[in-house]
DNA sequence: TCGTTGTTTATAATTATTCTAAAGAAGATT
DNA sequence: AATCTTCTTTAGAATAATTATAAACAACGA
């Protein structure tokens, strides 16, 4: 139940304008309970139902990139025609529901530690992530 | 080192058409020793390399969703712009360099047996998948 | 050889995403 | 408050991966 005044001042601290349209999508994205599982389309329309306003798609996507750059989405890898991406940052996994095309968190308890044995010359690791497909 | 024979007949019990293209497609694709993950603008490029003979994308498209249907491709879930396979269908998991946009394969001894304590009524797991992005 | 059915192909259509450039809004400066 | 600068929004065009279409072609069984 964060306030408009604190989703300003967020974005000012990150160096982003507080526009009327950022200010919107911030709503849709973080004044939940629950972690968000979203694609760019599903946003779009939610940002019309749920405040009322229109925002251009080309916001839509600019706006999510940006929060995406800041740390503010996570971007969850799976093959779907369509990117998800996810209001919860933290390092975590997903069952991925094929048919409704749903995603679900996993607490890492769920999923147990995972420990890389491997290693590549000159590389590190920068995530490890567990997708879990689920179908009927 | 299969002979072209074997494809035929590995064709044919798929009721699939033993056609020159496919055959092609067969020797780029399981005539290797290790495994091999690719995206079909790979593919595509290295058909007319490695045959000498020049098979249409819509082909190329058509024949890889075919192989995968069939289980003779896996498709590795990861956010590119283009949809990456692999010829190892077995149950495994991936390092991904995002740099050099290439898969690398990790034995399951390398990641460890994956239980997961979480389920979802009426859903069964179909896959369980770890994808470790690497960076520099 | 002939008829049937499956396959290939060029090309068009579709769709998600990115780009462009002009108009608008926010913040700083006077 | 007016002005200037910089950032943002937007419609629409461009791009690029994938899928659909439908006609020509090839494999197969009779
Ligand atoms: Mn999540
Ligand atoms: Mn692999
Ligand atoms: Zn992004
Ligand atoms: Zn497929």
């Amino acid at each position: 139940m964060s306030s408009k005044q604190e989703f300003i001042e967020k974005l000012r601290n990150s160096s982003l304008r507080p526009t009327k349209q950022r200010i919107n999508i911030c709503e849709v994205l973080f004044n939940r309970d629950k972690t968000f599982h979203f694609t760019i389309n599903d946003l779009f329309n939610l940002i019309k139902d749920k405040t009322g306003e229109k925002v251009s798609l080309a916001t839509v996507y600019n706006t999510v990139h940006a929060f995406h750059k800041k740390g503010y989405l996570k971007e969850i890898p799976i093959n779907s025609n369509q990117t998800y991406f996810d209001t919860n940052v933290t390092d975590h996994h997903h069952f991925f529901d094929v048919k409704e095309e749903k995603l679900i968190d996993l607490k890492n308890e769920d999923v147990g530690p995972i420990e890389i044995q491997k290693s590549i010359p000159g590389k590190k690791i920068k995530s490890v992530e567990v997708l879990v497909k689920l179908e009927d």
